[in-house]
DNA sequence: CATAAGCTTCAACCACGGTTTAAGGTCTGG
DNA sequence: CCAGACCTTAAACCGTGGTTGAAGCTTATG
């Protein structure tokens, strides 16, 4: 697929797609006889991934650590399967943290359910009477 | 409290407290005599929840028209409850694709220990020639 | 009383995550 | 054949969320 119709089907601008490359979040494109990128179809799915990730307060850089490109030149089995391992602890990282991340957003809505509306700022603690 | 007394209190640098200031993120802190910034022992709360929203990839302008403040009319958090609730939803989404991942990469490591490692590649999505 | 620590403002600078613009090359349809 | 759509790179630009530095005033301490 070409940039563009990777684009339109994602639901991002070509120069995203672009940027994202240069910047080795994702894995650079085949290119055709004309200098076209040809990325695989399966791209679409890790750029909503991108955005879902992002929209939860994940860099750029977090996300490229747990995402798993195809690397242009094959490695041994063996550095396969660190790398992969790697990967996989890297997603369970971002599991976890996602994980609490999800209690605390409840914890801050039963917060706020609870005081009425009477103040925001519940969670963290901490509220003293002032120094 | 004065502004360090604050930073210091809340874990966050003397200039950011000014910086939120600036914005309207937080309220105008009153002056003494001698034009120094006293807060309230309170403000060390809501400086904790702002970083908790960040770090759940709200931006400043979101926080600050979900934050309350002592304002005499606490706005509500009915708004502050639907935005966490929109947030909470998108976690679970987040966590569901990064274990649908997990399980990708499982695969992907059980298929270079039984193959003998023959190929190294193959994520984002599913492995196969691109579309 | 001197000196350091802490406060003030204002402006410049920085990283991140892109978008926009310029100057092309390529491909498709009438 | 050629206009317009789509692709290429490189570099400039932008909003957000701060940090850093300069220059000066205040406050606390030996």
């Amino acid at each position: 697929m070409k940039i563009g119709e990777i684009a339109n089907a994602a639901g991002v601008t070509t120069s995203r797609i672009r940027f994202y490359e240069k910047r080795g979040i994702i894995a650079p494109a085949l290119r055709g006889p004309n200098g076209y990128r040809d990325y695989p179809a399966e791209l679409v799915a890790l750029l909503r991934f991108i955005e879902q990730a992002q929209g939860l307060g994940f860099t750029l850089s977090e996300i490229a650590s747990v995402e798993i490109r195809n690397d242009p030149q094959p490695i041994s089995g063996e550095q396969a399967i660190h790398m992969l391992m790697a990967k996989r602890d890297a997603v369970d990282a971002l599991i976890e943290e996602a994980t609490q991340r999800r209690h605390m957003i409840d914890a801050l809505i039963e917060d706020l359910r609870t005081s009425g509306g009477d103040r925001a700022d519940g969670a963290g603690g901490a509220r003293g009477p002032r120094t």
